[in-house]
DNA sequence: CTATTATTTCGATTATACTAGAAATATTTA
DNA sequence: TAAATATTTCTAGTATAATCGAAATAATAG
């Protein structure tokens, strides 16, 4: 995953109500559920919610599927599992040797 | 960790300076590296730096200790775990049931 | 076709974040 | 004390995001 796409991915996760709805997403799985009932059980004024569902979709946090008058919402687990794994990603290589550390003095531009 | 707290932190790491600034510290490990060598590697003013490292302190993702002139940073990886962590929570246990996803009109407000 | 429900677009307000140069401060070394 | 290096504060311009009411648009059911 590229950095950019990594930081514009955390981006959207990091407003308060986008956060709240891809955690109700999480826990409502695979099946997603009706935008109307995320409006109606967090709160949210419809015009609200669309603006953030269009940010999720944007950075493919979201997926969606009309079926009659309802647009299903759900999440993309692989999408969420590459930001979480971006995070951690070589947190266990330290590949910067402690002589390139302290050498301030060399790494000048 | 509660959801506001996960909220700022996530906006943190939303930021593509601060992305990579985290980035390199991870790499870095727990040792380390002096403020002025993530500026000169990653070609960040120090007036930006300053003022992206402080977000990052601020949220609890970045720890400082000052040896001589030069103020060493590293990840709090905890931190970083903690965050993770809390994308991905719940996400196997699904706990809305099919039930009261489609009956719109019995979760009215 | 009309009514009803679901969702989106528009528009406007308000707030907050990013960036970086210049000057200030701190810390060490000579 | 003076010089050198490291980091921070100040300040300001610019841009972008969050919010939500009202109106508009879809989609279905009767």
């Amino acid at each position: 995953m590229k950095l950019e796409d990594a930081a514009e991915t955390l981006a959207q996760l990091g407003n308060p109500t986008r956060l709240e709805v891809v955690r109700y997403l999480v826990k409502a799985g695979p099946s997603g559920v009706p935008v109307g009932s995320i409006q109606r059980q967090l709160k949210i004024p419809a015009s609200t919610l669309t603006h953030h569902l269009k940010h999720l979709k944007g950075v493919g946090l979201l997926m969606q599927k009309r079926e009659k008058t309802n647009l299903w919402c759900s999440i993309n687990f692989d999408r969420l599992h590459e930001v979480s794994d971006f995070l951690l990603e070589e947190c266990c290589s330290f590949s910067l040797r402690e002589s390139d550390k302290a050498k301030t003095e060399r790494d000048a531009a």
